[in-house]
DNA sequence: TGGTAATATATAGGTATCCTATATATAGGG
DNA sequence: CCCTATATATAGGATACCTATATATTACCA
């Protein structure tokens, strides 16, 4: 059985092509509501049908680098007994950051697809 | 005056963000015809509005690539006298590759931009 | 004639991101 | 009792892209 982090060997391709888009994403997702890291990577993970699945490795020294750049706020979250979580949240700044790396990916992607579609021959 | 390498500081964020896009393009250009380096800077500029600027630290390396995984066939054109151009060709494996290659950039965008989509609040 | 810019290719070295591997700890099922 | 899933963390390695530098030709212009 596939463990939840460890899932893949993603392609080479793949790997190129997804960097950037992780702290993207993340900012994206704070968006809607405060999450934790672990459902952050199952939220990603459900919404792309397994094309995103983010490893611990990438998600949470990413996640601390935000954090450095306060562009979202970390709390510890429990049930005082158990598990704790550790809910981020998108600050105001995040907010203003995202917005502009949207627009980068926006402007990004659109120019791959005009080239992409450029007949050829 | 802008030189036509070294045009730009391009911002943090979108330097992550082309990462694996640039063979991508090379690959998707030269589906076309066979171009020269210089030829293939100047034209992904061109049709991106400036969005792509290419640095010959960056594409050199990559064509050099490109050709060892023998994706591409490079020969150099001229001219008998003056300047040499280096004419880089897709092969039959480079057409394949792109094929896929292309099928990983669709999938990887249409899955962020359906994340990003995702309304909050 | 001399200087600058554009054309054209190349490589060395640095940085940042992502990956694998590993570590720790709790909770639940067989 | 072990295995899986949940949950976070860090060290070490691979790699792509960038800056800086180097070389050479051609064209323009003062």
């Amino acid at each position: 059985m596939r463990r939840f982090f460890r899932a893949g060997v993603r392609h080479f391709m793949d790997a190129e092509l997804i960097k950037g888009t992780l702290a993207l994403l993340v900012l994206s997702l704070l968006r809607r509501r405060p999450m934790y890291g672990y459902e952050l990577a199952a939220t990603v993970r459900q919404e792309t049908d397994g094309a995103f699945e983010w490893k611990a490795g990438s998600l949470y020294p990413c996640l601390h680098k935000l954090e450095q750049d306060g562009l979202v706020l970390a709390e510890w979250q429990g049930k005082p007994e158990g598990r704790q979580r550790k809910y981020y949240h998108l600050t105001r700044n995040g907010e203003a950051v995202l917005a502009e790396r949207i627009k980068a990916w926006l402007s990004i992607s659109q120019a791959v697809n005009r080239v992409l579609e450029n007949p050829h021959e």
